[in-house]
DNA sequence: GCTAGTCACTGAATCCGTTTAGTGCGTCTA
DNA sequence: TAGACGCACTAAACGGATTCAGTGACTAGC
């Protein structure tokens, strides 16, 4: 058995050809005129060879890497992120890429970046934050505040008409947290509702704060619409602290459903995201192809004990 | 400006050398000598030109990207491991490479291989799996083992003498979970005390089942200690459907404490792993570089309501 | 009958760092 | 005084795919 795997020349030498010619048949380089029987030859060899070309050699040749790099940051956790990177991982692959989720800080990406020279980088909170909505869309609404309207709408339906909007102290969410805020604010306006941001720390002393905060200032506030799931958790903590249930004294749906939501005590309506749409498009994107038709990525409110 | 960026003969240029001896410079390449002036040269026009070596050209080369691939599988949400990843990270940076961590499924990783090439392949549930224990230590507990003696010897020092262990159905997470099964017997029997293995699904009414036939075959017991904080919350969440409470009927423990045990309705009592000493110790295995010596990962019990 | 153009293909350069096999020179040993 | 050896360096090959600039053969147009 040969050691060694078959380069592109070993390639051309079956086929009885150039090394040129077979890069430009497997690459489908345009402007080049190959009769289909000489394409054909190309192939065999290849198949017969089991020939794969060399991903680090043609990367120093075109400068980078066929690899798109995302950078998740913070939403590390979310629960939309499987979904999301499956179908970013499936659209990249379509078209001879691979992917490379980075959870870690920056510093530990710098050398991964000359590591690995991908063509494109991601930044999540970007995209997610640069709101990505396609051009001339006439301000309808695009992915995430999408997912926030139905969120909101699904306290409108239970009859609340004054609601919290729970955002999360952490700053690394940021510039999420204020869009989110912005979309639910616009939405419930729209309703002819009240939302009303209230911000809420990790900590259990400082959201029991901000939970007696609102119950001063908004009696009438009877439902909090949480940022994601984890602060819907701190939430509910802070009110079981407090001696208040939901939904009688305030309603609480999460935002991109995990699986704790159905384990919780007592068990969290939440929002439940289907990403593997935006997934292919970010993908589609970050090559410079066309995106096609934007289809609202779906989600929906699973309900449970806490609205 | 210069637009393109500085390559080891613009380095060579300025230090009046040939490339080879820059290369020979950069590398400490053994068995060359160089006196130290000419070092200090070479050193000089790398600082002042900010020259990199292009890791891309470097890995074609050297036939590999001085990158480590580490393979999460199922442990993707294990609180532990941000802390062992970034103790991985600390250490490869200290040798020139870089860290690639993959969740994703095997196929997606094929051509992620391929494009990265990376040095080594490091595998988390086999590395945890095969029980990395030092050569020569004579039975000695290692890491993982250290940690299930440390979350059974909580319950010990309650009192409890007939223990369950939860392990998790999903079968991704073998041989790990036959591996804790096994060194929670050993540990309870070394303190005569009982270990009774059952096995928790995902779903609540499976978890349900599991609690039934524990309180039937087993009334004695008065404990369970749970794979992870996850097998816990499913067994918290059937003891609730069952009316039952922690720790008056059954105490829980969980292991690899994750930031949702605080905020539990009731707050878990879980098992704290500081991982980033076997993150490093990896890292330098993966490098082929000697382990140095051995500390046990720290790890305690913190306890709250659930024990 | 000659130029222009297309077709089918190829040689060689290129990307950039590493490494092998030397070279020239001086010193030490037998 | 030849041979061996160490020192301080270097030229050229190498890894493997891509791509620029052709080349020879043939057809079409005037």
């Amino acid at each position: 058995m040969t050691s060694s795997r078959a380069t592109i020349r070993d390639v051309a030498a079956a086929a009885g050809v150039s090394p040129t010619t077979v890069s430009f048949v497997l690459n489908d380089t345009p402007g080049q005129a190959i009769p289909e029987a000489t394409r054909h030859r190309v192939r065999s060899a290849v198949a017969q060879l089991g020939y794969t070309p060399h991903r680090i050699a043609r990367a120093l040749r075109e400068g980078s890497s066929r690899l798109v790099l995302l950078r998740a940051g913070p939403l590390r956790g979310s629960a939309s992120m499987a979904s999301l990177i499956a179908g970013m991982d499936e659209e990249l692959r379509r078209h001879g890429h691979a992917l490379i989720v980075t959870y870690g800080t920056v510093e530990a990406e710098r050398e991964l970046l000359e590591a690995v020279a991908p063509r494109t980088v991601l930044d999540l909170v970007r995209i997610y934050g640069s709101g990505d909505s396609p051009q001339g869309d006439g301000g309808d609404v695009d992915g995430l505040e999408a997912h926030a309207a139905v969120q909101l709408g699904h306290l409108l339906e239970l009859g609340h008409r004054s609601i919290a909007v729970a955002l999360p102290a952490d700053p690394s969410f940021e510039p999420l947290s204020s869009l989110r805020r912005r979309q639910l604010e616009a939405a419930a306006a729209r309703a002819g509702a009240t939302a009303i941001p209230i911000i809420i720390p990790r900590e259990p002393s400082g959201a029991a704060l901000a939970l007696a905060r609102l119950r001063a200032e908004h009696p009438r506030a009877t439902a909090i619409a949480a940022f994601n799931d984890d602060v819907a958790f701190v939430v509910l903590a802070a009110m079981h602290a407090a001696g208040l249930s939901a939904p009688d004294d305030l309603a609480v749906v999460g935002f991109d459903e995990g699986e704790h939501a159905a384990l919780w005590n007592p068990p969290l309506s939440s929002l439940r995201i289907d990403a593997a749409e935006f997934g292919r498009r970010a993908a589609r994107r970050a090559l410079g192809l066309d995106t096609g038709a934007w289809q609202r990525p779906p989600s929906q409110v699973v309900r449970r004990a806490t609205t």
